[in-house]
DNA sequence: GCCGTTTTCGGCCCGACTGTTTTCAGTCG
């Protein structure tokens, strides 16, 4: 089982006591949504972690659902949780995944209707809806009935609990209404919220914040957003609509005075801000999204923060960058005054990650633009140095000594254009070379050896074991041109999940041969994932941000690969393509 | 059911919004 179906398994859980006595179970709901949670993000598969007896360390894993894993490794099945979850019927579960379904009103619907389906039960509650039998229910009613065929829609239309857009796209939603909201009069400052300010790899829905002194002028102005489908619910304080793409922006808008614990409070996350909390509570302070309050006395006036810096340090904390805003330690380090100064875009002085159009026959995926465009373009970004990795030429089809012609006339190409070019940026010449089935390289050693170094990296038979995967890796990057591991885990987000490697043994291997992992700035990849760089980071390998860019508009992705490495707590001495080139052609030479 | 530099027992974050309600339940973040 993967570790998302294990969380499904025990958020279904987590339901099925909701529904079967939400107040007797209360806190076992709590907590076993809790570790469903932890589950869903853990980058180790959990077989592993039950090999190596580690399950305990996961948190919100205690000893009760530490053994009822155990029991599902060993049988494949858990007695405690089939008992569970036979007293729900089955089509309750599909419908959890559905905006607007929660345990209470999946199974009110199910048993009303007397749906024995999990295969029908959507188009069966979608027929019931239609035919209006739903508005008579006690409880439910005419406007009811209409959001949930509303929600069945939007559903089949993609929107699921589940459905994230990628970085970038999420970010270029968010800047047009930042754009809009900012041509009001009446606001004052626009922030992105929650882990679209913190970055992450995948945003779900749009939020943003907004202070103003009148917030129903912007609420209004925020529903008349003109690519505005429909509002879905508009409040005092906050509006969400759903726009012509489907996607749904949540607006909070709060008055400057108190903007600095609205900011904080959406931004999360929901384990940072519990952890948080429990600072304040310990202080003797509630905190919520409009303040702090004494705890004992209720009448006692709400304390006010203007700015999030105020608000951390009433706290005893350094502000904490958004994108560490993950309770992994960042509160500790803050408590500490030593929470890292994390990398930014304007430390990177090149990009490895080339593809130009000069033709080396290559399986796949030429570049668009001429090597001397993208240096132009590099020049541009203020870059220092760059390094070309077009993919190697294609194995079938070429002999050895082809290939080695192949490479010698590029080779010679950016010997000229080092020349040219010499006073402006350095160029390294590498090359995306395909780690075989076999662990070796699809170049030989002597095209090798024309090279500053080579980029290795996974492009086929992607479904080997995780141990004959790792086997395959280390055993490509053992050789001494192979410098740095492009796209480690190899996933593209929504579409394939990545192969899963021994990461703990390839990261100590890195580390101990001076082998460099790839963060790679592509929106589909963002590969190695932020949990990943934070490991490995600890364990002191060292990395590259590359925007593997095939056109010279892609250049620009660098940021989001600068993004990652922040919430991996990267810092400048982490990333080599923040060195001076001498430091750095010493470290390709070593 | 989980968790601990105040605790191995007694807590567990806090609030908005909606629809169907005469005071609240459900969902969401």
């Amino acid at each position: 089982m993967t570790n998302s179906e294990i969380a499904k398994l025990l958020s279904h859980v987590s339901a099925a006591y909701s529904i079967l006595d939400n107040k007797k179970h209360y806190f076992q709901i709590i907590a076993y949504q809790k570790a469903a949670e932890t589950i869903e993000h853990e980058p180790t598969e959990l077989k592993e972690l039950y090999n190596e007896g580690k399950l305990k360390d996961l948190p919100g894993v205690g000893e009760s659902i530490k053994s009822h894993l155990e029991e599902l490794f060993k049988k494949g099945k858990v007695t405690y949780f089939d008992d569970i979850l036979f007293q729900v019927p089955k089509a309750v579960f599909p419908l959890l995944d559905v905006p607007g379904f929660g345990p209470k009103k999946a199974y009110r619907l199910v048993t009303e209707f007397n749906l024995k389906k999990p295969d029908t039960v959507m188009d069966d509650l979608v027929k019931i809806a239609e035919s209006g039998k739903i508005a008579g229910l006690p409880g439910f009613g005419e406007k009811s009935e209409k959001d949930i065929l509303q929600s069945f829609k939007e559903y089949g239309m993609g929107k699921t609990k589940s459905a994230r857009m990628v970085l970038p796209y999420a970010t270029e939603l968010a800047r047009k209404m930042i754009d809009y909201l900012e041509r009001s009069k009446d606001v004052k400052e626009v922030y992105p919220l929650g882990s679209l300010r913190r970055k992450k790899s995948t945003v779900g829905d749009i939020d943003i914040a907004a202070s103003s002194k009148n917030p129903q002028a912007v609420l209004n102005y925020f529903a008349s957003y003109p690519h505005t489908e429909r509002v879905i619910e508009k409040g005092t304080r906050t509006s969400s609509i759903l726009t012509s793409g489907n996607r749904q922006i949540d607006l909070m808008v709060e008055h400057p005075d108190g903007f600095g614990a609205l900011l904080q409070h959406f931004t999360g996350s929901k384990d940072h801000n519990v952890h948080l909390r429990e600072i304040a509570l310990k202080k003797g302070y509630s905190l919520s999204d409009y303040g702090v309050k004494k705890k004992e006395d209720t009448k006692s006036k709400i304390k006010l923060f203007k700015t999030e810096q105020e608000l951390y340090k009433f706290l005893g904390l350094q502000w904490v960058p958004p994108e560490i805003r993950e309770d992994k330690g960042e509160i500790e380090l803050a408590q500490k005054n030593k929470l890292p100064r994390l990398i930014e875009l304007s430390d990177i002085k090149g990009d490895f990650h080339l593809h130009s159009s000069f033709p080396v026959e290559e399986s796949h995926d030429p570049g668009q633009n001429s090597m001397e465009d993208m240096i132009k373009n590099a020049i541009f970004l203020k870059y220092k140095y760059l390094g070309f990795s077009e993919h190697n030429p294609s194995q079938s089809g070429h002999s050895n000594k082809q290939i080695y012609d192949l490479i010698a006339k590029r080779h010679e190409h950016i010997e000229k254009l080092r020349s040219k070019y010499n006073k402006s940026i350095q160029i390294f010449s590498l090359l995306e070379t395909d780690i075989k089935p076999d662990g070796t390289l699809a170049v030989d050693d002597k095209s090798l050896s024309l090279l500053d170094g080579t980029i290795v990296s996974i492009h086929s038979a992607f479904s080997m074991n995780r141990q004959d995967m790792t086997k395959r890796v280390i055993q490509g990057l053992s050789h001494p041109k192979a410098r740095i591991l492009a796209h480690p885990t190899g996933r593209l987000i929504n579409q394939r999940e990545g192969y899963d490697l021994e990461w703990e043994k390839l990261f100590d291997f890195c580390q101990e041969k001076q082998k460099a992992i790839e963060i790679n700035s592509w929106p589909q990849r963002l590969d190695l994932p932020d949990n990943l760089v934070q490991i490995a980071r600890s364990k002191g390998v060292k990395f590259f941000i590359n925007t593997d860019s095939h056109a010279l508009p892609q250049m620009v992705l660098m940021e989001y690969g600068v993004s990652v490495a922040r919430r991996g707590f990267c810092q400048r001495s982490d990333i080599l393509n923040t060195f001076d080139y001498n430091k750095l052609r010493k470290w390709f030479n070593n």
